[in-house]
DNA sequence: TTAGACACCTAGCTTGGCTACAGGTACGCT
DNA sequence: AGCGTACCTGTAGCCAAGCTAGGTGTCTAA
């Protein structure tokens, strides 16, 4: 029904979050911030799908947490990206790139 | 589990679908023949993934259904696009080019 | 006569988005 | 003192779209 939608595409999540924290640990909100600045306010990920995909990732020892304070003085829980993370990240790029292409190539190919 | 997995990304096969049949009637079958063809076999779609992906399109209208006889000889059912379809197409890529942009930020931004 | 390409289909699982909540802290304004 | 707003985390439960695995049937070539 909706006209506008923004669905993230499954799974560019958790690239895209690894990539944010490949840059140095961060806490989930400021994750968040991250990607809505880089992108230029394309992506604008909701909470519900933010920590669900934190906790993902977590599980799957893809990031490790640690509490600690923020510049405001607040506890907050701060993801770094683990060996396995640094890996997933290489693999998902590769294949996001290689996705890329491929569609690149349906859209562009005429006949 | 899978280290290895294929998975079309959510949302890209109906674009994929109707960008191939943007290019003149195909049935099912050759539709995803095509897809793999074009992509250098990047997508091997599987049925469970495509027919009822091409129901979806033709409940939306986007494509319409006629059993017609392939070159083959044998009976097959034809998908066409429809004027709704045409414009979904439009969204589609519209979409996807600007979801490619904000993930190449993503991507690409250093720090 | 049998294997494999051609051509269609569905049930049921899984995954990961989403909405809509819920909870709490710190700050600044009126 | 009270209120709104940003900050920060979390969950339950829905839903869509992919998947596996199974099924039907035809035609052709080895």
């Amino acid at each position: 029904m909706s006209l506008e939608k923004n669905d993230l595409h499954r799974g560019t999540l958790d690239m895209l979050i690894l990539k944010i924290v490949a840059a140095g640990p961060l806490h989930g909100y400021a994750i968040a911030q991250r990607l809505q600045q880089i992108s230029k306010d394309y992506f604008q990920v909701p909470q519900g799908s933010l920590y669900p995909a934190l906790h993902r990732l977590e599980e799957r020892e893809w990031v490790e947490a640690e509490w600690k304070d923020t510049s405001t003085g607040r506890e907050a829980k701060f993801y770094k990206l683990t060996k396995k993370g640094r890996k997933q990240l290489e693999v998902e790029v590769l294949g996001w790139e290689k996705l890329a292409d491929a569609v690149s190539l349906i859209l562009r190919t005429a006949e």
